[in-house]
RNA sequence: GGGCGUAUAGCUCAGCGGUAGAGCACUUCGUUGACAUCGAAGGGGUCACAGGUUCGAUCCCUGUUACGCCCACCA
């Protein structure tokens, strides 16, 4: 291709006039483009340059907005989950950032104890070594290692997707500034009576060793049985029978509990029974709790593994006895038979003794819930461990003090009662207020090494000391310290951490060691944040203890006031709204999980999977082989050619465009592959304005100086042209300027159009409408630019003057351009790279499109005239297609086309849009005329545009009957709604009490329908006389 | 037991007190000068069911049915 130096005129705003010196081929007079989208060569170009212009960052200037990211596993991967909620975030926050808002995306990644532990002992079970082998420090190291080597893939995996996040803020949730917030937190928490450890009955995880808190405990439904045991009264006699689902807990049972006013057992209240097996004897006692009309209306009561056991102990002074060890092994608690037993071996043995002893009365099947550990699946065993908690519940402080009512728990419940906090959707709210109503105190240690270490201190005489460091604890001790200090060996809750990052992230605490008094005093402005864009299945894990954290200690100064800032509980929330999304399932509306082997990597939709390699993924993990080859099967068909790459942009379209306010979206790869082709739609596009940007449309024959010359020379009046125009129109193009330089009505069109779609755009990201704002510019993008405006350019561009070209040129380009930054937010990586195409085109400066501001809809004139003109065009066009179509006219094939009815406006309408319509349908420009008032109309196929009957001569074309047919379906049809329309007109009760207007509208539906009837009618008529 | 949600085209889902919509799928035609990752033209719905409010209900209210989620659980 021979390349030549072209001046192209350039203008921005208007009034300016630059000259750009382009590369452009001479062959087309315009730019070329590659013929499609590629989203492989364009994605990895862009993201690196924007990251590294420091673009992402906060500006410092205008109104903060930010968004936290939950912060991922740290050693984890990207899920759909992820890509999903990243989107949503990724689109608000290049969105707000083109408007003009100081923007801030705090990413970082959260130390996930549990599961970054459990991987790193895996890895050293494939070696054959226990933790305990490394002993703890070395095990820290080892994981500390492990997040070295992982950490970033989550991280880079985000930068794939697009995600604009100020990585150079990046934050862990082990770093040091953040563990001094975790310190500072519990120290304080502690000292205001808030934080208490205590010998509870907990949670207990055997396989892990540790306590879990109780949203980490699933109940699954379970078919096991009810077993009914009888305890004979002490000295003989019947005793009590007791039903359990857990015969094996008989061995640390404290009593038998009935029902004070069951009959049955009234005597026996008080008296002692023989606990079968044990040789121990135990109280029958009475409690309100127990239910007559279960099982046999008599329980046995083991405080030490069952919770509600637990209280009743409690209540009547019973002290619990634990018959299991950490493990969940029998203990020397029990009888020698049964100890070193595990839960369910015991079961087993305690069963077949019952039996033997005559003791099992009956066996039945029964419906139980199995409490089942999150992380392990393993089966919760309830044990009376030391704890720490957070108290959440309780109305004074432990030693009596007032004013400790629910001192964490209540504001967090007015934050979101009261308003300050929003959930979108609204009814997540319910679920908020409840769960906040009815909480339980948070237990927060957990047996692990990876993790917070608690900084609580033990003297050898158990005392416990709280405190930064041994020192700091002993300088704050308030009793005697007996002989040394040792630290608690247990670690916190991960997301007691997870609960401050909306200030931990912020350089709070302020003049610690670890941050800067500098830091709190910048940043704080990000504090609360704008949105929280997060899962319903964290609302309790972290939605509300970050509430929870941050009404307590946002802005609390050390004498305990709050500065100004965040004096009031308005301001002391961790963010406005809470945008929950949907869960991400797949095609079938199935939860994705790896168990299944239905899970999709969004990397593979990004850049593509083979089939073999697509199976290899989703079945390696796969224990089972039946289930491995059902899995290989579902994909082998559903994936034949494995998944073609469709980028990150198609991806993320897919992602708004699903993203409406239900609580689960279906992914359907089908949806990902027609975003895609919106790209290459939006690709194909520019690819055509560009084209079309030469100063001529006639290619150029050589490069030669003359040539060149002459071009040049066309330029200079191009420009003065522009100058001309923009001195007489002023500032804004849009404006209706002086009839010699008035834009054409398609351009006036589209621009009203795009003014409409930019309205719809930005009402329906305020209302977190993703789907709607990302249909509203799908659209306007497909339907209206490409299949409409695009089409009535060609004209203009092809056969206009000077004049009309180079106007058209520029709506072409700047109805694009801004179309471009609507859609950036939610595709940024093709908008980008088509933006640095159109930029030089209309001499706009910058580096990014993201440096652009985003398009208001103020900008764009609303014009009812001009889009009453295109729609009767739109409306011709239309018809004239329809009867190619049905008639099975060639599209090619030059037509006659002749026009009658009609009045004054349709006349001006024709002879304004001739061109167009001779181009656009393929008409022939010799063969389209009015009829006359006395032609004798020709057999033809119509089309009805309101009264202007649109006509197609036969001239041995048409197939008559066919269009009889057609003419009498529709007839029928309209006459059927004007029937619709009678029966509500001739309601009074309706003409009465409707507004005036519907009434009016029913009217003249039927006036309408009865001008086309009529139309139709005249013209079957004449078909039947042909 | 408590709370929340869903039911609209073959599929996945929008929608709204007054003409029922999109994408995909389907049918027919088409390689026309941005795009076959495309274009044009079509077919397809008792808006789960029953009552109520209203001039008018797919939409609001009540109930029923079916399905789903969360929380709490009687051993």
């Amino acid at each position: 291709m021979t390349y030549v130096r072209v001046r192209y005129p350039s203008t921005e705003p208007l009034l300016a006039c630059s000259c750009l010196i382009l590369r452009a081929p001479l062959c087309d007079g315009g730019i070329t483009m590659e013929k499609s989208f590629d989203p492989k060569a364009i994605e990895s170009r862009w993201y690196p340059q924007w990251e590294a212009s420091g673009h992402f960052g906060p500006t410092g200037a205008g109104e903060p907005y930010c968004i936290l990211l939950p912060p991922p596993n740290v050693t984890g991967t990207l899920h759909m989950g992820h890509a999903f909620q990243q989107t949503v975030m990724d689109l608000l926050i290049r969105y707000q950032r083109m408007s003009g808002r100081d923007t801030l995306w705090q990413g970082g990644t959260d130390h996930a104890g549990i599961a970054t532990q459990k991987i790193v002992e895996n890895q050293l079970a494939a070696q054959g070594k226990t933790k305990h082998d490394l002993g703890r420090a070395a095990f820290v190291e080892r994981v500390w290692e492990w997040k070295q080597e992982s950490g970033s893939t989550i991280s880079n995996q985000m930068r794939r997707l697009g995600a604009s996040i100020d990585w150079s803020r990046e934050r862990f949730t082990m770093d040091e500034g953040l563990s001094a917030a975790v310190r500072k937190v519990f120290i304080e928490w502690y000292r205001a009576g808030l934080i208490y450890r205590g010998k509870r009955l907990v949670h207990w995880d055997p396989v892990l060793g540790t306590a879990v808190s109780d949203l980490e405990v699933e109940n699954v439904d379970k078919d096991g049985s009810l077993w009914s045991i009888r305890y004979p009264s002490v000295g003989g006699g019947d005793g009590v029978v007791v039903a359990t689902t857990r015969p094996e807990t008989l061995l640390g049972d404290v009593a038998v509990a009935v029902h004070p006013e069951d009959e049955r057992y009234a005597h026996l209240i008080g008296t002692l029974l023989e606990l079968p097996l044990t040789g121990r004897q135990i109280p029958v006692i009475a409690d309100d709790y127990v239910d007559k009309d279960f099982g046999t209306g008599a329980v046995k009561i083991t405080p030490a593994h069952d919770f509600n056991d637990f209280a009743m102990g409690q209540r009547h002074g019973l002290e619990p006895r634990s018959i299991f060890t950490l493990g969940a092994i029998v203990n020397e608690n029990a009888p020698a038979a049964y100890q070193g037993l595990d839960r369910f071996e015991a079961r087993k043995r305690v069963l077949a003794d019952l039996e033997a002893a005559g003791l099992l009365i009956e066996t039945k099947p029964h419906k139980l819930s199995i409490p089942i550990s999150q992380r392990t699946d393993a089966v919760i065993e309830p044990m009376l461990t030391d704890q720490w908690f957070v108290d959440l519940t309780r109305d004074e402080l432990p030693d009596g003090r007032p004013g400790g009512k629910r001192a964490i728990t209540d504001p967090a419940l007015a934050a979101v009662t009261e308003g300050h906090v929003r959930f979108v959707p609204e009814n997540w709210k319910a679920t908020y207020v409840q769960w906040l109503t009815n909480i339980q105190d948070w237990c927060i240690s957990r047996q692990l090494w990876w993790g917070h270490r608690i900084p609580a201190w033990f003297d050898e005489a158990g005392n416990i000391f709280v405190g930064e460091s041994d020192a700091d604890a002993r300088a704050h001790a308030q009793g005697e310290i007996v002989g040394a200090l040792r630290q608690d060996e247990d670690v916190l809750d991960t997301w007691f951490s997870s609960a401050l990052w909306p200030f931990s992230t912020m350089g709070w605490p302020e003049g610690s060691e670890q941050n800067s008094q500098a830091e709190w005093a910048r940043d704080q402005r990000f504090l609360p944040s704008a949105v929280l864009v997060t899962g319903f299945d964290i609302i309790f894990f972290w939605v509300a203890r970050m509430v929870m954290a941050t009404t307590y200690f946002a802005g609390r100064q050390a004498d305990g006031s709050f500065d100004r800032k965040f004096a009031k509980l308005a301001d002391r929330v961790p963010f406005r709204d809470v945008y929950i999304n949907a869960i991400v399932r797949d095609a079938e509306g199935q939860k994705m999980s790896k168990s299944k082997g239905n899970t999709l990597d969004p990397l593979d939709l990004i850049d593509g999977i083979t089939l073999e390699e697509l199976v290899h993924k989703s079945t390696s993990s796969l224990l089972i082989p039946q289930v491995r080859e059902k899995v290989e099967k579902r994909i082998r068909k559903e994936y034949p050619a494995g998944i073609q790459a469709v980028g990150a942009d198609a991806l993320r379209f897919t992602f708004a465009a699903l993203a409406t306010h239900g609580r689960t979206i279906n992914f359907d790869l089908k949806r990902c592959e027609g975003y895609k082709n919106f790209c290459n739609k939006l690709w194909n596009a520019a690819r055509f304005v560009l084209q079309n940007m030469g100063v001529t449309a006639e290619p150029v024959e050589a490069p030669g100086a003359a040539a060149l010359d002459a071009a040049l020379e066309r330029m200079d009046a191009h420009i003065q042209a522009i100058q001309e125009r923009a001195a007489l129109a002023g500032l804004n193009r849009f404006d209706a300027p002086p009839a010699a330089v008035a834009p054409s009505l398609p351009e006036r069109w589209i621009v009203s159009a795009l003014g409409i779609a930019t309205a719809e755009y930005h009402a329906q990201v305020a209302a977190y409408r993703f789907d709607l704002a990302a249909q509203a510019l799908y659209d306007f993008v497909w339907n209206e630019y490409c299949d409409w405006f695009l089409e009535l350019a060609k004209p203009a561009l092809a056969n206009g003057n000077a004049t009309e070209r180079l106007a058209m040129q520029r709506t072409l380009l700047e109805v694009l351009e801004a179309v471009l930054r609507l859609l950036h937010p939610i595709i940024p990586f093709i908008t980008e790279e088509i933006w640095q195409q159109v930029a030089p085109q209309l001499g706009l400066g910058g580096k990014s499109i993201g440096e652009r501001p985003m398009p208001q809809a103020s900008e764009f004139a609303i014009d009812p005239a001009a889009t009453a003109d295109i729609e009767w065009l739109k409306a011709v066009l239309s018809g004239v297609r329809r009867i190619r179509s049905e008639q099975n006219i060639a599209p090619g094939k030059p037509l006659p086309l002749l026009f009658t009815g009609g009045g004054m406006a349709d006349i001006e309408r024709q002879q304004r849009h001739a061109a167009a319509i001779t181009f656009i349908a393929r008409i022939d420009p010799e063969r389209m005329r009015w009829l006359e008032k006395d032609d004798a109309a020709p057999a033809a196929a119509a089309s009805m545009v309101g009264e202007l009957k649109v006509l197609i001569p036969l001239a041995g074309l048409i197939d008559l009957k066919a269009e009889q047919q057609r003419l009498a379906k529709e007839i029928t049809r309209l006459e059927g709604e004007i029937k619709k329309c009678e029966g509500k007109l001739s309601n009074a009760n309706f003409v009465a009490n409707a507004p005036p207007e519907v009434v009016l509208q029913e009217r003249q539906r039927i006036a309408d329908f009865s001008t086309t009837i009529a139309g139709m009618r005249e013209q079957a008529g004449r078909l039947s006389e042909g």
